[in-house]
DNA sequence: GCTGTGACTCTTC
DNA sequence: TGAAGAGCCACAG
């Protein structure tokens, strides 16, 4: 699983989740083998809205379920509002029922 | 090859 | 219980 890159099987995560569902950086980072880059998933993200496919980084929150990359998305609410047309519930940039929303790629895709 | 950076996570006070 | 600090890994310059 090595083939490609940290941030490229990252991007391949992120893309996997489907509409509905958010996980955690930590989730990501540990299931592709490097549990304590969750903050290399956060910033693999930098470059998601760049990429030919685009990456759901909306889908991907912190371990609290917050918003944290919200305030790199434009406008900024946008995570919000593409995390409500699935469904997701959003307050206070935090995500209600994260637990009900969490999509583990562990358990997921394993 | 080394240093700096980063949308996090965990442990401790 | 709540908040603060340090640690961690991987990419870019």
């Amino acid at each position: 699983m090595d083939n490609q890159n940290f941030f490229q099987q990252v991007y391949e995560v992120v893309r996997l989740v489907p509409p509905g569902r958010v996980t955690s950086y930590g989730a990501i980072a540990k299931f592709l083998g490097a549990p304590g880059a969750s903050r290399q998933v956060g910033w693999a993200m930098n470059g998601a809205g760049s990429l030919k496919p685009p990456v759901p980084a909306h889908r991907v929150v912190n371990r609290n379920g917050e918003l944290s990359g919200k305030h790199f998305f434009t406008p900024p609410s946008l995570m919000e509002d593409l995390l409500n047309q699935e469904g997701i519930t959003v307050v206070n940039d935090k995500i209600q029922n994260f637990k009900t929303h969490y999509w583990d790629p562990e358990v997921e895709l394993l």
